[in-house]
DNA sequence: GTCTATATCAAGATAGAC
DNA sequence: GTCTATCTTGATATAGAC
């Protein structure tokens, strides 16, 4: 009984990144402090800062785990989309604007990350900018005409603004209403080819 | 002499937003302070608080200007569009979408209002949620086909998300990409009524 | 590894002179 | 209306006991 059941340190720091997490979408950033994050995770500072030795170390965590929950994200939905043109884009669509499921308040956490770097230090937000390279590389190659693809993840991340952001209503209809105007628009895209392709095979 | 040339007491407020404008993107959102503000227009920390009793009174006067800037913004666009269906996104895709002439220096300087008032009180995005909830009203009664008017505002929202926060190269090529492509969707949102209109009249 | 106690400092805000 | 000086608070971070 001695060590308790704290056992795995990396777990440990799971745990205060989502402490962190709470504090923002409950209090809001300007409450992100390092008692906050502490008394919500039950630990005292001195323990919180045993393993996050700083906040930018802190927010620097929480921007890495975001960014690979996004990746996963998204790379999970390239992987269920089907094969063919557009892949990549069906799967941002079918996995990001899936009604109900998204949206929840999960999503508004992990919106945490980046405004908690962008007013701490912006230089943190680098290991979410090398994910969203990654994914607008695959969205660049996904056989589309040139700016539809960009034009779609744009869009998503539109109403993700608009929501963390509270600038718009994004209630189920709405998500349902956007999400078919930009599958209409990618299968126009796909199948009036009076634009010319970018890159892929796009007769299959 | 004795008064200077100080007259108008409101040209000061704005010289001090936009000295607080200029802190944020040159030096960052945390680095947001009084003091920082003050030094930047020239003036000290009693007279800034002067004019700005409190912190989130001056963060408010940035949400407002930057809300009223917005609608300007859209309204000037909406204006100088052709009448027809569709007229408020064509207006935005010409105003917010056009070559370098915005996406310059002074599109970042707008983003310092809302993010400011995210770290520092949340409620204070009131106008900038105001002057959206306008502009999506008038989307949505464009006469276009539900969703379309929706999806495009939330993408050119989106790439003011990536130009700010650095997550994509919003080059002018780029831009002009994501531009033709949406474009085209509403072009053909209006050609090919396979979808059921929403209001307003689509047949002139 | 976690705690308490404390040092240090910066930021928001006030008071009052000019 | 603008300034200087000062008060007060709260936040990061350190030191060292357990």
């Amino acid at each position: 009984m001695k060590t308790m059941v704290r056992a795995d340190p990396e777990e440990q720091r799971n745990v205060l990144l989502d402490a962190a997490e709470t504090v923002v979408v409950r209090q809001g950033l300007g409450c992100l402090t390092l008692d906050a994050v502490a008394a919500e995770a039950g630990m005292s500072k001195g323990g919180l800062l045993h393993h996050f030795p700083s906040k930018d170390k802190l927010i620097e965590g929480l921007v890495r785990r975001s960014a690979a929950d996004w990746r996963g994200c998204y790379t999970e939905g390239f992987s269920q989309a089907e094969e063919g043109p557009g892949r990549m884009v069906r799967g941002l669509l079918n996995h990001c604007l899936s009604d109900a499921k998204s949206w929840t308040h999960e999503l508004q956490r992990s919106s945490s990350a980046c405004f908690a770097a962008l007013a701490q230090n912006p230089e943190l937000i680098a290991p979410m900018r090398e994910a969203y390279k990654e994914l607008h590389d695959k969205v660049e190659d996904d056989g589309l005409p040139p700016g539809v693809g960009a034009a779609i993840a744009a869009a998503i991340d539109g109403l993700w603004l608009y929501w963390v952001l509270g600038l718009a209503d994004v209630n189920q209809d709405f998500v349902v209403r956007v999400r078919a105007a930009l599958e209409d628009m990618l299968e126009k895209s796909l199948s009036s080819p009076n634009r010319k392709e970018a890159s892929g095979d796009t007769s299959s």
